[in-house]
Order: structure tokens, then sequence, then C-alpha cells
DNA sequence: CTTCTCTAGGTACAGCGTACGTAGAAGCTC
DNA sequence: GAGCTTCTACGTACGCTGTACCTAGAGAAG
């Protein structure tokens, strides 16, 4: 907000146009097209493919205005006509990459085996665009395809006998469980020079002896684990703990 | 990376200064004070203070180095002497938040309780950083008052019998659901316009037929529940996961 | 045809992180 | 004490960011 702005005591507006009526914030929200004046040279889903090829190959700094719309072949500004923000980039690349779930028609009956299948497939999605985890744990994010993957969350949960709100809760624990997995992934194979100074770190930390159950805790711990058998194996206690019956106290 | 450093052919280096090995990335590990040359105007400990200061009440992004070296009436470059990177002022910042937990010298013995509590005290924190989730979700971040509550964290599920491995997994999927539910509150809490935007558009979402199973959610779905004991609701299900024995299969 | 709305894209600005270099203070060795 | 060394403070400058604002011109609606 920069200072405020002047507010010009004349202000003739001799077109007239009446101020169109607060564009919405959310962007799908917004009609991807009115009609009016020339066709666009790019579509929201163009877009979004660019800003993907970007950030999946450079990481998602590197996925900013200029560059994507570079990617195009378009002038940087002419990118605001698609996205009045760069949130609603993220907001576009997002949703683009939730179109990649194959979601099968109806549910199998097996709640667990649905629930398992659905996180695989998450956590696929976030290894192939390392990138994404970050966005989702920073932003609800709804758009169609966000909704298609909730819609069918609630299918597969629906035998559980929980209600609407309950599945929905379930359903952030779910992916939140997800996406810190796969972020935890990303950073620990991002710098393996981080990586030995952390264990370096910690092992110095633990024989100060400030931290002895951290020290007890590492004396006690074996190889390092697999990665996917630890998903698997947080992810069925996740599982547990939605399917568990209401145990109020 | 500009241009790749032209590399001087002469580079007579006459105080032949030994080229510093490596300063470590971590900035644990590197010491706060050498004892050589004057001594710092500031610490670690009041760069952190400060910065919180600023991100508490004008958010993160306010938090730049300009405003933090300006609030401490330091030139900007100078703050770059306590802190090689931003990153690292962020580390500081998020470990002097994890100062703010009281941490009882014993576990209570009862494992339920201890958890609660500390799951609290973390939810509480967030309240008072709205900035901290985020950060946390982000990046590890493993600092001396971070280490203090892990160890606290191991020695309240000692009594669970599970391996130190798997008492750290516990502890991942512990902080995780916090985090995200204080971040979600959060984005809730920012906007009403956004809110009554989204709620608009997922009643939309539901009226259109596409999403028979979040239609049928809204529409059995109570009053909206009261953030604290959503919050209690989901805790003791994680708690439960986390208790609950080793099902393997 | 006229009118209006839309799109494309250039220019410009404030603010960001930070590389680099200089000046001088404070500790160590003799 | 002298002198060397190593640290701190900080100004300047660069490349980059998101984006406000403006001008042309394309093309549908009346």
């Amino acid at each position: 907000m920069p200072s405020s702005k002047p507010e010009p005591s004349i202000r003739p507006d001799p077109t007239n146009r009446p101020t169109p009526p607060e564009a919405p914030e959310l962007i799908w929200l917004r009609p991807e097209r009115t009609g009016r004046g020339p066709r666009p040279a790019h579509s929201r889903d163009s877009i979004a493919a660019a800003a993907i090829g970007i950030a999946d190959t450079e990481g998602l700094d590197a996925a900013s205005m200029r560059r994507v719309a570079a990617a195009l072949g378009a002038g940087t500004m002419s990118l605001y006509n698609y996205v009045p923000k760069k949130e609603h980039l993220l907001d576009l690349m997002l949703d683009a990459v939730a179109a990649e779930y194959r979601l099968p028609p109806e549910p199998s009956g097996d709640v667990r085996a649905d629930l398992t299948d659905l996180a695989h497939q998450q956590l696929a999605i976030f290894r192939r665009h390392p990138w994404a985890p970050a966005l989702v744990l920073a932003r609800p994010g709804i758009g169609p395809n966000a909704l298609r993957y909730t819609d069918h969350f609630l299918a597969v949960t629906a035998p559980t006998g929980l209600g609407g709100g309950l599945r929905m809760e379930a359903m952030a624990l779910f992916n939140g469980f997800v996406c810190q997995f796969a972020q935890y992934e990303q950073t620990a194979a991002a710098g393996a020079k981080w990586q030995a100074e952390m264990v370096g770190y910690l092992g110095q930390a633990a024989a100060s002896g400030e931290y002895p159950h951290l020290a007890q805790a590492f004396a006690t711990a074996g190889p390092p684990a697999d990665p996917d058998q630890a998903f698997d194996r947080t992810l069925n206690r996740v599982i547990s703990a939605i399917l568990a019956p209401t145990e109020e106290g």
C-alpha cells in the first residue's frame, strides 16, 4: 500500500466505466473468458503448464512472472491479464498438479486400501513436483481438481459413518501428513552438506549431555529407515486414527 | 551467480589469509563470538527479538534485513556479520520462539496428558506468532531450544516403549498436525472477504452436482465447529495413533 | 458503422537479498 | 608499549522481484 493513493480531486472518468463491481479475489470465481474483445493468446492451462515446467526443473523461485511470460512467448505484463496476482498463478499450478490423480469412479469398499492408494498417489505427485508440498502446506487452495480429490476422499471415507465435518478434518490430517513427509524428503535430499552438518550437530548436541533422551534415542536408533517403509508405517497409524471410533474422553 | 566471476589472473593476496576453512552452513555451528576484534554491538538474541517484533505486528514479509537492521539502529549490511544469510535469521527467530515453552523437569507419567499440554502450548505459541507455523512447516530447524523441546517429547513418550526412531516419527506427526492447524486458523482469520468468497464458491461447487459427496457433506455438516474443540478432537486421534501398539499389517 | 471492452505489452518504481570494499576498533604476540 | 591481525560497521551498487500505470489496437455488440 504505497502512501495511501493521493485521491485526485478531479476525476473526470469520461468513459464512465462503472468500476467493475469488485472482481472476486478467488481466481476460480473469475470467468476465464468473457467473450468480448480479442481472443486471448493463452489459456490458464497453458500458463500453469509453463510455470510448472519451470518450477519442476529450476525450483519454485525460478517461476517468476517474467520467466513464465517469457516461456510463453508473451510480454511480462500480459500475464497479468490472466493472473491478477502471483498468488493466483500458484493456485493454478497447484490445481493443474491435482489433475494428475487417477481416481477410480467408485470406492472399492476397502477404506484402508483406498486411502493407502490415495496417499501413494499424492506422494508420487509430490515427488514429481518438489515445489508442491510447501505450497499446499501454505494455502488451502481449492480448484476444480482439488475439489474432485476432496469429493473422492469423502466418498472413500463414507463407510466410516463419520459426519461430513469430521471427514473433512480427517482429510486435513491425512493430507497434512503426506505433505509433511514429502516436504521433509525434499529438504533432506536437497543438501548433502546440510545433512552431514546436521548429523554432526545433532551428535555433538547428544554428546553434550544437555539432551539425555535425544542421546539415548540416537543410541538405540537402528540404521536410517527406508523412506517408503517409514511412510507406510506412519500412514497406517494415521489411517487407524481416522478409522478409530470416536472415543470422547 | 553473476557472470561467473572474472577470476583476475593476478591475485596477490598479500595478507595471505588462509581462506577460513568452509564456514558451516548451519548457524548453530558458528560460534557467536570468536573473541577477536571489537565487541559486537548486538547479539543473536537481540536480533531475533527485533525480527520477531516486526513479524508479529506487520507480518513475516515486513521482517526484511533492512527493517530488522533499522530496528536495531544498525546499518543494513552490519546485520550480515551476525547472520550470513536471511535464512539464518529465520532460524534464529524460530528458535527464539521455541524458548517460550514451559517444560516441566520430568514427565508426569500420564503420556496423554503430557502430550496434550505440549500441543496446547505449541498452539498458544503459534497464535502469538502467526508467522511461525509456515516457517516450521517449511524447514526442519534445529536450534538449542528446539532440541530442548525434542528432548522433552522423547522423555514424555518414553513409556510407550517405542524406539527412538519411531518416537521421532511420532513427533513429526504430532508437530505437523499442530502446525497445520495453526496455519489453517491463520489463513481463515486473515481475510473475511476471502472466507466469504470461499464459502460461496464451495456452495456453488456443491450445487453444481459435480461433487455429490461434497454436497452431501455440506448438507449433513452441523454449525461450524469451535476451533478449540476441533483441535482437541483431532489431537486426541493423533495421540491415539501415536500410543497405539505397532500393528504391522 | 460506431462503441465499448477486451488484450498485448512497454516503462517505471519500490523493495528485496546480498557481493564487495573501506575504515577503524580491539585483541594477541612480542 | 608496538605492531600485526582479525574482527565489526556500514555505504554503495547490482540484479532481481511483483506490479501500477499507460498506450495501442483487436474484435464483438449495438
